[in-house]
DNA sequence: AGTCGCGCCTGGCGGC
DNA sequence: TGCCGCCAGGCGCGAC
């Protein structure tokens, strides 16, 4: 599941390939994602120079000349950078095929992500909505406390809310209130300074780590199997349900927090 | 304006 | 072995 750290990661791997080469084609062959993909995509940027690969929340921008292409991984998906002669599995739902004799092979199983064509400059409804950057210094404690003064909803899924900060899914957002010692289901509006400050570190702190442990175990991002999650052996709380702390040996609880799962310690998390 | 719940979609799993 | 039902999960959107 693509939160931030895989997204930057993908930028990464994909960024070598990309910048200043012309795209030749666009290959579309599942136009029906998240939103419909435009059926004019190929023909529109066809011919055109990627200026451009930079992220932002979750998406993944590129730049082509007057074109903001806008891919969003969903949760199931994943780009590759593949010689142009490898044949498309069942999930390959789009190729930008480049004059490197590359292709940026975009596969999503779910179909929960996107491929958005948007003009540049043109402040786009989904981009325009999205909070602060987590990793920036616009994401500190001032800024999350201030937001959790009115907000009667549980602090998880507050930093959850991509309108407020984004990258923070659910694996994070479990993993960051666990290391910060605050219980997910704590109301905003109860959350005190001090708290607030401990969760602006943690967010950041975790994030910085799997971007570092992406980035190892993404090294081969041009072979064409996707590798395993590198995060498993670091996680402490995410997907372990009942299992024991691995601090204080307490039994581990799971509960529904925004219909999504949530586990945590009850005598580390206050 | 803030909060809640729904639905999109498929692979993988447990149960029978 | 095979089939069925359920779950995960980002996130926009409509309903309150």
């Amino acid at each position: 599941m693509p939160e931030l750290p895989e997204v930057e990661t993908s930028c990464s791997g994909i960024r070598p390939f990309c910048v200043d080469y012309t795209i030749t084609n666009i290959i579309v062959r599942q136009p029906k994602l998240r939103w419909p993909v435009d059926p004019l995509v190929s023909s529109k940027l066809s011919g055109m120079v990627i200026n451009k690969v930079e992220r932002r929340g979750k998406y993944i921008l590129l730049g082509i000349s007057d074109f903001l292409l806008m891919i969003h991984l969903g949760m199931s998906g994943s780009l590759r950078v593949l010689d142009k002669t490898t044949e498309p599995g069942k999930h390959d739902h789009i190729d930008i095929c480049l004059s490197n004799s590359k292709i940026i092979r975009y596969n999503d199983p779910r179909r929960f992500g996107c491929v958005i064509l948007n003009q540049q400059g043109f402040q786009h409804p989904l981009l325009a909505k999205l909070g602060v950057e987590p990793l920036t210094e616009d994401f500190n404690w001032d800024y999350l406390y201030s937001l959790c003064r009115t907000r009667k909803i549980a602090i998880k899924a507050l930093i959850m809310n991509s309108h407020i900060v984004v990258g923070v899914g659910n694996i994070y957002a479990q993993e960051a209130l666990f290391r910060a010692g605050i219980k997910p289901q704590k109301m905003a509006n109860k959350l005190s300074k001090i708290n607030a400050k401990r969760l602006v570190e943690e967010i950041k702190l975790v994030l910085v780590e799997a971007i570092a442990a992406g980035g190892s175990s993404l090294k081969d991002f041009t072979s064409a199997e996707g590798k395993p999650g590198y995060f498993q052996q670091t996680l402490k709380v995410y997907g372990r349900g009942k299992a024991l702390c691995m601090c204080c040996n307490t039994q581990l609880k799971q509960m529904l927090i925004g219909q999504r799962a949530t586990v945590y310690c009850p005598k580390c998390q206050k």
